[in-house]
DNA sequence: AACGAGAGCAACCGCCGGTCA
DNA sequence: CTGACCGGCGGTTGCTCTCGT
């Protein structure tokens, strides 16, 4: 612990970037990629720990970076992103190419946060500032906890659209702990409470749209449950997309574009009722370039609009080879940086969300034929010696799911 | 013109988890 | 098994700029 090891060097600099310095980095990056940043100062001829090296070409030197202030449908994603993730600034950075988390962290600080009280709205918990300030949080937190357990523990649980509107704003356990200013770090390592709110999320849109109610967010959040197995504990409902309807009205301030969804990582093995979200044939927007957060808005009804393309994936009979690319080559394609890994993805809803259907299709069967944590584990267990990320990436998920798997005990 | 407050932004700090020798 | 090293993340700081007085 305690400080990093290159931050006890003398001679390094510190402060603001010269252009010099900007122009070694990335002519040293664009030529040899950066590596091991410990070693890129000392390559670059630059005195900089590397960490500061990284900093710098994450924050400003990468190309992809987009520059400028933020779009109005920017910030929208942003607030919402931030009511489902929490200060989880990189996975909210992830879901708007070009921008990176320390210029969402400060957009965050800085404005959006005043915006959102100045609506009356509290930005920590995305409840009515009035309702924060009354104290019943804590008790309607309880409550709410309470229910969810009781519908999680429940069979009746039924997988029609009805049943989800009656349910839906307190099927989701907390997607993460609001209050605590440390929230962030906490959820961040417990994936279990990655779940969408739905009790803030209408107590959010409640306080941007008129009148929303549950039934209405059907409508903002177009899907509907198409499919379950209700033979299975661990059934999965898929939301389709019921229309062609953009789900992010460029036109409203606060319109929704963050569908209520449990990543799909953490629904394989919630101990009951999980959504996870099925994208459904619909209208492909007109721009062909999709990008994660084109996708957001209107990825869902994009991804079926074509036929699976399976021409990256490894033909297998277990589906499990999917996940053979640590950097998945469909990515790109997408918009998605480059450096999107497939454990992102798996520990990133919104990533899912943006995933099209070739890759839904194979996480499909994961979320659906996997009731439990041995049958997952089994089914990620790394297969071939030539798929080190694979293998990782199995390995964090199986901890993932150990992790899980003593935090819910056998419901 | 000088000053202070506030906003915006870049960078640093401290911590954590993963990896590897 | 252990400790050093590393990359990554979120919180915080401090600098610069703008604007009002």
């Amino acid at each position: 612990m305690g400080r990093h090891s290159c931050c006890y060097k003398q001679k390094l600099r510190k402060g603001l970037w010269s252009p010099e310095e900007d122009e070694k980095l990335l002519t040293h990056i664009t030529k040899y990629g950066h590596g091991c940043w410990s070693s890129v100062p000392k390559q670059a001829g630059l005195q900089r720990c590397g960490k500061s090296c990284r900093l710098r070409w994450i924050n400003y030197l990468r190309p992809d970076l987009k520059r400028g202030t933020f779009s109005q449908e920017e910030e929208n994603l942003i607030i919402e992103l931030h009511a489902v993730l929490g200060n989880r600034w990189s996975q909210i950075a992830a879901q708007l190419p070009g921008r990176t988390d320390n210029e969402i962290k400060n957009l965050w600080n800085s404005c959006l946060k005043k915006k959102l009280r100045q609506r009356g709205i509290d930005p920590v918990t995305h409840k009515p500032l009035s309702e924060v300030e009354n104290g019943e949080e804590d008790k309607t937190r309880s409550q709410e906890l309470s229910n969810e357990l009781n519908l999680l523990n429940s069979e009746s649980f039924k997988s029609d659209e009805g049943s989800y509107e009656q349910s839906a704003s307190s099927i989701a356990p907390k997607a993460y702990d609001m209050e605590g200013s440390s929230s962030s770090k906490i959820s961040s390592k417990n994936d279990t409470n990655l779940i969408a709110n739905c009790s803030n999320k209408d107590l959010f849109l409640d306080s941007y749209t008129t009148s929303c109610q549950p039934s209405d967010l059907m409508g903002n959040y177009p899907f509907q449950i198409t499919d379950t197995l209700p033979t299975n504990s661990n059934s999965c409902h898929w939301f389709t997309p019921t229309t062609t309807t953009r789900p992010f009205d460029v036109n409203s301030e606060f319109s929704s574009n963050v569908m209520s969804i449990l990543p799909p990582t953490t629904t394989s093995f919630l101990p009951s009722t999980s959504f996870c979200y099925k994208p459904s044939l619909g209208v492909p927007p007109e721009d062909s370039s999709i990008s994660a957060a084109s996708f957001a808005m209107n990825g869902p009804n994009y991804w079926e609009a074509g036929a699976p393309d399976n021409s990256n994936e490894s033909n297998t009979n277990d589906g499990s080879k999917e996940l053979t690319s640590g950097k998945y080559s469909v990515l790109s394609s997408w918009g998605l940086t480059d450096e999107a890994k497939w454990s992102e993805y798996l520990h990133n809803p919104m990533l899912m969300l943006a995933a099209p259907e070739s890759l839904c299709n194979q996480i499909k069967p994961a979320t659906h034929l996997v009731p439990d944590s041995n049958t997952l584990g089994a089914m990620l267990l790394p297969d071939s010696k030539e798929q080190p990320q694979q293998s990782q990436t199995s390995r964090i998920f199986s901890k993932d799911i150990q992790k899980l798997t003593a935090a819910f005990g056998h419901i």
